[in-house]
DNA sequence: GTTAACCACGCAAGCGTTTGCGTAATTGGC
DNA sequence: GCCAATTACGCAAACGCTTGCGTGGTTAAC
């Protein structure tokens, strides 16, 4: 006894046995074949109009082994610059007909796996992933490699050969953000910066020594400390700077959140903002305008351009627009907001 | 010429020519069927491992008329409160071995259309969904209702008949937020609303009116206006209502952001916050804990477990745990949350 | 020794669509 | 009036997987 899931959803078979033609003749008039007549055509456009016809996509995908959808894999989803970026992602998806399949990995790389495979078993056409900040096992983009399915990462990269990229230039918005300081006269600027591996410390931590060796001032590695982007890391990471001898007057922090909480900190050991202490992070968070003691600075990244960017760079790859062995990575300038 | 699409990944097919045994006793062994022997699972399981085989979901889909995928479409991916519901709805969603797909209509309704189209041809499982603010046409939902395909609303409800829910108990608490201003002596309260066809809207009045009620107070219409929402719009309706014979004293808005926009207007107004005027809302935003000005208080709307309640009512509803007529509204309650 | 039960597997249909190829019928050129 | 091109359509395979049914072979019960 079959099972009858059929939901009433008319198929292009129905079409044809009512207009007594062929299911051939049906699909290719619904496409608009040269080589039906107007006439069919016709019969055809409006018997489907009339019943509600709708092309059933599990089978076109199934048949032509495309699924028009892209994975997008990110750590926190509710985190003001991811959701941006999911924004911009899916707004230049659905003008070029893609749909949008979404996971996050809360940082986790055992659920950052599972995601991935999840994916790939969905058969996505490609993926946008920024991978969390605890990952240090790459096997899982390696599997979708094989797979054919192209990934292009974007603001939190892994240091891996050959990968598509999207990223800011944090090491130029690093600079501007120094020099910022340094021209305000600050002499000795602490740098709470996030966790070793990824490439965007890294960045952050190279502007930060180009800036001072810009301004021919020697480097103090006590200077720069790299948390783990907790309230609590950010906490222990304000207390070292705070106890070094040189007096810190000014801070450059991770993010906008980072900011937020060296802010706290530093309220709770009496410092006066903008004053004792000055800060100046990334991410240019819109809240952070109404914030009580917004850092004096933020290094905006344009995560919904990020988004955008990212997204039509997969599609061209998709589109075969490029060699398959032509890996692309856009950066994108940074630019630093002043607040005052 | 056969286009070869295969992209090299294996097929059951491959591995029943392999071993010599027919697809369908692969089939059964990797979904560990009783009826095949012990040697035959052995050795078909291994060669999947070794050949790296995965299913081809979109072939699983297709044939059993099920996607596993639930449909996700709010206004803006990027407002905060809708981003922590989609992590809820992720999250819950993702241990149930469903995924998620995700849409924005920005508001605007025939983007909304299209993009329930484009689910509904997708062939999602059943939606979750928070309306535009502008819509006032469903016809696009009563389709998803013909081809079976199950929607539970959320937070954004539209006003029809016989539709799955859920939301948070505004009324209550308005009740608690009005409370709360006229035990601080508070006698005229205003209020920002929102735009009057949504029933968010209608709950805040409904709690406004009751508060005054239980205090015995009269209830004066012009203190209660309709905005738009947007920054131009809350500004206006600042306008109006510091321009009332009865000098307002406390203001009612319809989320955090709109009193972030009426604190700005206020203070362009030389008036101080909290004295001249004090400011309750809606969403208790984790920002405005970092705010120059945060309302005095804020309604939480929980919205991660408003995700997660949405996604399990939505689950059961596809595991047919109720009857097909069995509507169900679940309203949470809401809580006020001071801020001093 | 017959029947029944079970075990281990193969056959083949079917899900809805696309598409290469074949085939009539009509048209046009000379 | 013959060949070629064009028009208008049908046939059937293929995509990968699941599953009802059938079929030998072995075992157990009476």
């Amino acid at each position: 006894m079959r099972k009858v899931v059929s939901s009433g959803q008319p198929t292009i078979k129905e079409i044809a046995k009512r207009l007594n033609i062929s299911v051939s003749t049906v699909s290719r008039a619904l496409h608009d074949h040269h080589s039906i007549g107007l006439r069919t055509k016709a019969r055809v456009q409006q018997l489907a109009a009339e019943l509600g016809y709708e092309r059933n996509q599990t089978a076109i995908f199934f048949q032509q082994g495309k699924t028009f959808t892209i994975g997008i894999l990110l750590p926190e989803l509710s985190e003001a610059f991811f959701s941006s970026a999911i924004s911009g992602i899916e707004d230049t998806a659905y003008s070029n007909n893609y749909t949008v399949l979404l996971g996050q990995s809360h940082d986790d790389e055992a659920r950052e796996k599972q995601i991935i495979q999840s994916m790939k078993q969905h058969r996505v056409d490609g993926c946008i992933v920024s991978i969390g900040k605890n990952t240090r096992n790459y096997e899982h983009f390696e599997m979708l490699r094989q797979a054919k399915i192209p990934v292009v990462f974007f603001d939190r990269i892994p240091d891996l050969p050959n990968i598509h990229s999207v990223s800011c230039n944090l090491e130029s918005g690093t600079v501007q953000a120094v020099d910022f300081l340094l021209k305000k006269g600050h002499r000795v600027i602490g740098m709470i910066n996030g966790p070793e591996q990824l490439v965007a410390s890294g960045e952050r931590a190279a502007g930060y020594m180009r800036a001072l060796h810009k301004h021919r001032l020697k480097y103090d590695p006590e200077l720069i400390v790299n948390a783990d982007l907790t309230a609590a890391g950010t906490a222990e990471a304000m207390k070292h700077l705070l106890s070094l001898k040189r007096k810190v007057t000014a801070v450059v922090t991770f993010n906008d959140y980072v900011a937020m909480d060296a802010v706290q900190y530093a309220l709770k050991q009496k410092l006066e903002i903008n004053k004792d202490i000055t800060f100046v992070s990334y991410a240019n968070t819109p809240v952070s305008s109404y914030t009580a003691y917004p850092p004096a600075a933020s290094v905006e990244q344009f995560p919904y351009e990020q988004g955008q960017a990212a997204t039509n760079m997969l599609l061209s790859i998709l589109n075969g627009d490029h060699d398959f062995n032509d890996y692309q990575q856009l950066i994108m300038e940074s630019q630093l907001v002043l607040h005052t």
